[in-house]
DNA sequence: GTCTATATGGGGATAGAC
DNA sequence: GTCTATCCCCATATAGAC
């Protein structure tokens, strides 16, 4: 069925060139001219095969997205012993592993950096139109993960436990974005591409944060003015 | 916006339309036209004023990063006893506190959200033009605390407190630009505008990760595959 | 399914009057 | 310093031939 492959390869194409170039610019700066271009496809192929635009954004996250959080799900239910680091881990190495770069050299081209700041923008920049789908795709996992994270700790499910989860996932989003910044930064003492290192670093944080003594409550909940 | 300010001076009216806009749109998804007319403002003076739009970007950042900068280096030398969780705090503190709603009613117009958003887009944007100005602003700031966070925990710098500082930084700019999404996740659980419980959440949670003892190097600092 | 050509509108920037 | 008018380019999207 050779003459079968054009259109799912043409498919492909401009989800792979749109993959890079939302990586590279966002979504708001990417254009569709230089989207086609790259992927060797005529301009109109986008809008028969996705609708438009924020089609295609769509169905560029719903590749990824699906099958890291179902990673996620399994790994967390084949934790025998769910201690706080287990989960944490099982939580964040799915997509840090997804986004690693998978060559020899850990170039700004191989498929796994430009997956990991593909995502890393979209999760801050969150097109309004995308808000809704974005929040479907996570919620259950949130909950799942909060659920386990509390339980492991023996603890009730409170303000402390989201802001948590929520502080590692920005922690997380920052690095797949930006990792390159801490590179310069630490002036090569951290080496980005070491991803097995990179997890137990941020494994190693997240549960220590987690598993902290929860901060007094100072007041009634309001802010002081 | 009721009576004739034209005394009020053209280049603030645009500096501030500008932060509300990136704060909504960010960089790329920004115009000109737009936000003129949000400041009721000529388009031409924005290239009067700043020479374009890269320039206007940078305008506005400067006019933020520099106080906040400023004062968490004024925090850190005024610590008595530098244990983690001051010195975290005097990291975290400035610009949360910068960006909280300073009006009774948490709104999305509110200078300080506007502000909390515009950081946090930007921080991840990261249009290229702003690289290597971003990197000015905050080379100074981040060493000095690699130095501080180091000396409180006696510790020699190292890659873990790089990355531990880039999660910190991570889990700041996110909680900056989505606040909103984890008081929608948790139901309510959380609320964004308490400032002070925020802050002492964020240093709880980071200073504990930052004081956990640094994982186990695995291997020689090449990616396994 | 894929292409060319084009419709339609918005973008940043500037010239030159006032 | 501010305005109008305009240049020129690029954006998304579509029409219609093949």
């Amino acid at each position: 069925m050779v003459s079968d492959t054009r259109a799912a390869d043409t498919r492909d194409q401009i989800l792979d060139a749109a993959e890079a170039m939302l990586a590279e610019h966002g979504y708001a700066g990417t254009s569709l001219r230089q989207l086609t271009a790259r992927a060797n496809v005529n301009l109109a192929a986008v809008n028969y095969h996705f609708g438009g635009k924020e089609g295609l954004a769509k169905a560029v996250l719903e590749r990824r997205i699906g099958p890291i959080n179902r990673e996620r799900m399994a790994r967390l239910d084949a934790l025998e012993r769910p201690d706080v680091a287990a989960v944490v881990r099982a939580f964040v190495e799915p997509p840090l592993r997804a986004a690693a770069p998978d060559t020899a050299n850990p170039d700004d081209d191989s498929p796994g950096h430009r997956m990991c700041r593909m995502f890393g923008r979209i999760l801050v920049e969150q097109p309004p139109f995308l808000r809704a789908f974005l929040a479907t795709q996570f919620r259950t996992v949130a909950r799942r993960f909060v659920e386990a994270l509390t339980k492991s700790l023996r603890r009730q499910p409170s303000a402390t436990t989201w802001w948590r989860l929520h502080f590692i996932v920005g922690a997380m989003a920052h690095t797949l974005q930006n990792a390159s910044t801490v590179e310069r930064m630490s002036e090569g003492l951290c080496n980005p591409s070491d991803v097995d290192a990179l997890v137990d670093e941020l494994v190693a944080f997240a549960a220590a944060g987690f598993a902290a003594k929860a901060p007094r409550r100072r007041r009634s909940g309001v802010t002081r003015r």
